[in-house]
DNA sequence: GATGAATGAGTATTCATTCAT
DNA sequence: CATGAATGAATACTCATTCAT
């Protein structure tokens, strides 16, 4: 197992700094100034792994994107008996505790950057990718066994990652939460 | 007819400068500057008229949550015969121009202040109620005639809202249009 | 008894709050909007009586200086028998109300400006020649009556004014008072 | 000898030029921005060195109090015979360049400060002491010698301070020179 | 007499970034 | 690897002032 060098580790801090003063500014009001002094570092430390904001952010994207994979990918790797599998997985789809304030967050204050940053578009188009392609499998295999009835596996994949991301769109409007806002 | 008054018009105009900046430069990037050179006066005016930034992001808010009303609302206004006008309503919303980039640009970027500003988001839980109710009330209706078997009719609009919304939201995603981004 | 003159009445006014707000944030914060908005007035009336900044701090030298004279010129005129009077008088003058805060503060505030615009000056020296030609009649009286030796009045006085401002000066310093400052 | 680190020197060059600033415009309109202009650096730099305007203020009061107390320590520590100190000292404290009026200019626009900032108070205080504690030195001196009668020493102290003190503030009313004012 | 629109220079401070050490 | 000096453009906001109504 090759050992981080210490640049990776220091991106990675970095990072993570950058992820929590997201969740308590908010991404406008995040910059490279409030990452370095929560990290207590010279913020040029920054520039000298991140030569630009701009890579911070893409970093950002990749840590995220990489978090949000974390949190479905074990959900869908399940090993119940193909019987109950898929009714526990959409469950535990549904359930999961997507909608966790910090973590919504950031997340949200992200996603609009796909509208503006291509490369930031493709990064999530391939983590949907990803995701869609775990629940086809799924589905697929439910079908197999004759649990659910032979349809469109990749359009019906598509529909529970909408629903889903509905949910928790629409859920973050709905709760109310007391939270620490500003 | 009440003319309207020139500080109304002001701020009028103000805000929607302020929406276009926020489409061509995102929202962490539309300063006040920015929204005064592109209005061509001096960025003191717009602090006369929003005494912070704050009170302008909240107007821009108000002028955001009227628009996405706008959309909608004449859509569940239609006249058809009561035998068709749900299915042509869900038509309408699940076709409608939500996915219209520049909208999109200034709606998910601020969708994540609700996260942030207990104000924001009341605003929104507004706005989504409205809808919500014009929902129930077409679904009542169609299970008033048997067009649709009679089930809790607010349960199916809070489905409907957040399968539109997560539709939206995945076909940002997925959508590859080619669009002039940075 | 002639009438006051609207105008008269309304720079009264705008002098006696711009030197509460002095007192309140310090001469160098001091500004017309906080002027104008203490009064709930729009700044531009201030301009209206003043036309500039500096003519209204002028008026406000005046607004002191009057002041100060208030407060010594009765101390000076009491009717007491001849051979008392020096004595009271000079008690009087010591034990007086000088160092209260509040008007201190706009007070030592606005001393300075006597080294920077020589008008104020002239203002201040107008003053304190006042005080110093009731001081000289009283000492001179006392001499009259041999209540004190025949010396220099005019030197007396000016000593009586230095000791006087010193104490104040340096009560200042010493006074350790609990008092609302930042 | 330690070498001053580049920092302290930095500080040390900003406060002589907010020095400057404030003695020709007055403290009131000595902004950051025109000490870094008379400097020749970006006005960033002097936050990068205090990092609010309210601590060059009090770096400014540190300055102007060691200034001051340079003016008389080295006047009470003349090493004339003991029968002639007391007298030459007054003698110099009373004729000292006190009135200097660039001198003046500063220490009369900071001297209001006491009245607002308990901590500039504070710094007042310390000096005053020092002043006073070396006046009660030599007064006491000059009693054991048998040359002034033996009494209060430490309120013989206060009352010279106050007198000297007073000799200044109304010297400036009374000081008629032509000078560079506005 | 008084208000509100508008300006433009100026305020302190923050920002991302560069460079020398 | 890391710091601190320095920059210059930008930030939101305040200032005194002008002008039209």
């Amino acid at each position: 197992m090759p050992k981080k060098s210490i640049a990776e580790i220091r991106k990675q801090e970095i990072v993570e700094h950058f992820y929590e003063v997201i969740i308590s500014e908010g991404f406008e009001n995040a910059s490279m100034g409030k990452v370095a002094k929560r990290m207590e570092v010279n913020s040029s430390l920054l520039i000298h792994y991140f030569s630009t904001k701009e890579e911070m952010i893409l970093a950002l994207i990749d840590f995220v994107v990489a978090q949000y994979e974390k949190t479905f990918l074990p959900i869908l790797e399940n090993t119940e008996s193909p019987g109950e599998r898929l009714h526990t997985v959409l469950d535990s789809l549904f359930s999961a505790d997507w909608d966790n304030l910090t973590d919504s967050r950031c997340f949200y204050s992200i996603y609009p950057l796909i509208l503006f940053r291509p490369a930031v578009k493709v990064k999530f188009q391939e983590l949907y990718s990803k995701f869609k392609e775990a629940l086809v499998r799924e589905i697929s295999l439910a079908m197999e066994i004759g649990l659910i009835p032979e349809k469109d596996a990749d359009l019906s994949a598509s529909l529970i990652i909408a629903m889903l991301e509905g949910a928790n769109f629409y859920g973050n409007i709905l709760d109310t939460h007391q939270e620490n806002q500003k």
